[in-house]
DNA sequence: AAGGCGGGGTC
DNA sequence: GACCCAGCCTT
């Protein structure tokens, strides 16, 4: 191995033993933990996960216990950490590992790899963690870190990139210390090597890294730059209830695939333009006659609130208007439509947006205008 | 290869 | 605001 590769992984796991996060995943080596915990991480902070994954673990602390638990209750242990196709593919997952490997995390490549919602990066990170095995683990962190001490100039938004990185990184892991090495990567480009500003003086690795010798820290790794959002105008329906509904809200669920799928939100629609928003009577017909062709009658009042959203992809910017349902005492409502108080709130999954603009009605903060 | 898929921290 | 995070899936 060559001199500068041997530096770096001996001087990397050196001060990994020393400087590591005491974190609630460092302190168990049950694949299943293990497992749990990679996926939270996907595009998500440690100090977001922290409380979510003690919570999940405690409430399914094994395979068997996740795959026998009710969807809707994996859900709601997920609320509010996104991208919830994550909690939906790790329970088909472990039924999988239930039905398939009679409940034991596999340890072959071949089979980890082939569980619902495990790339290459996590398949990595379990063989490598949990099993001690010299697979690679290449993240957004260590794509950036060996960019730049190895001087690599090849745009890290390519999957192409990826799969050299982990061509590199696989040779850099020193002999049965896969498990170290790897969370070493990660630990450094989470604390030292970060995107901006990067602690370079306290780097272990410093004095051979290529962009800090080159003063190109700010220059590596490439990286094109993503699509800019779509934004996009919606108008929602927030249906007052009267009478022995008085204090609750139509709501509905979304469909079983695609954004937020099956999470609960306010009805409501995207605008074909900004048009339907030249009066707040127009934006009132509009949403009536909307709602209309899915048969439900409401009678749209005033607009009342605000709430964006900005998701990877798209910014919503929703316009709330107060409503009442026509004819509410013998209304059948559509299906996935469903009246919702204060008490029950928490029986339903929301995403964010919708969660902090219901919190804010039940608590009297957002208050309809009544007819 | 490109786009869909959340939410939050940081600068 | 912009950027980006212990990425994966579908097309």
């Amino acid at each position: 191995m060559s001199n500068n590769k041997h530096y770096f992984s001996s001087e990397l796991v050196r001060w990994y033993e020393k400087e590591r996060r005491d974190l609630p995943w460092r302190r168990t080596r049950d694949p299943y933990h293990i497992w749990v915990s990679e996926i939270m991480l996907q595009q998500t902070r440690v100090d977001t996960v922290i409380p979510y994954f003690n919570r999940f673990v405690d409430r399914f602390p094994s395979v068997r216990q996740l795959a026998e638990a009710p969807e809707e209750e994996v859900l709601k242990h997920w609320e509010g950490l996104g991208y919830y196709s994550r909690a939906r593919n790790l329970q088909s997952a472990v039924r999988e590992v239930v039905d398939r490997y009679g409940g034991e995390v596999p340890r072959l490549k071949e089979e980890v790899s082939g569980l619902k919602g495990v790339g290459p990066y996590t398949a990595g990170a379990i063989l490598s963690i949990a099993f001690d095995q010299p697979e690679p683990a290449v993240d957004g962190n260590v794509m950036r870190v060996l960019s730049r001490f190895f001087g690599l100039e090849d745009d890290i938004a390519r999957p192409a990139t990826r799969v050299r990185i982990e061509g590199v990184a696989k040779e850099l892991i020193p002999h049965g210390k896969a498990a170290d090495f790897n969370q070493a990567l990660m630990e450094l480009g989470a604390m030292i090597c970060t995107p901006k500003s990067p602690a370079c003086p306290t780097c272990p690795v410093r004095e051979m890294c290529s962009a800090r010798l080159q003063g190109r820290q700010s220059e590596l790794p490439v990286k094109t730059k993503a699509k800019p959002p779509k934004f996009v105008l919606r108008l929602a329906a927030l249906v007052e209830g009267t009478g022995i509904r008085s204090g609750k809200v139509l709501v509905r669920q979304r469909p079983k695939t695609g954004l937020l799928a099956r999470m609960w939100e306010l009805p409501h629609l995207e605008a074909p333009g900004q048009s339907v928003w030249d009066s707040v009577e127009s934006g009132c017909s509009w949403l009536e006659q909307e709602f209309a062709q899915e048969g439900l009658m409401i009678k749209a009042v005033d607009h009342i609130g605000d709430a964006q959203h900005t998701f990877t992809h798209l910014h919503w910017n929703i316009r709330v208007m107060s409503a009442v349902l026509q004819a509410e005492e013998s209304a059948i409502l559509p299906p996935h439509y469903q009246w919702v108080g204060p008490d029950d709130f928490e029986n339903y999954v929301w995403p964010n947006v919708f969660r902090k603009v219901l919190t804010q009605y039940f608590i009297g903060m957002y208050k309809p205008s009544k007819p």
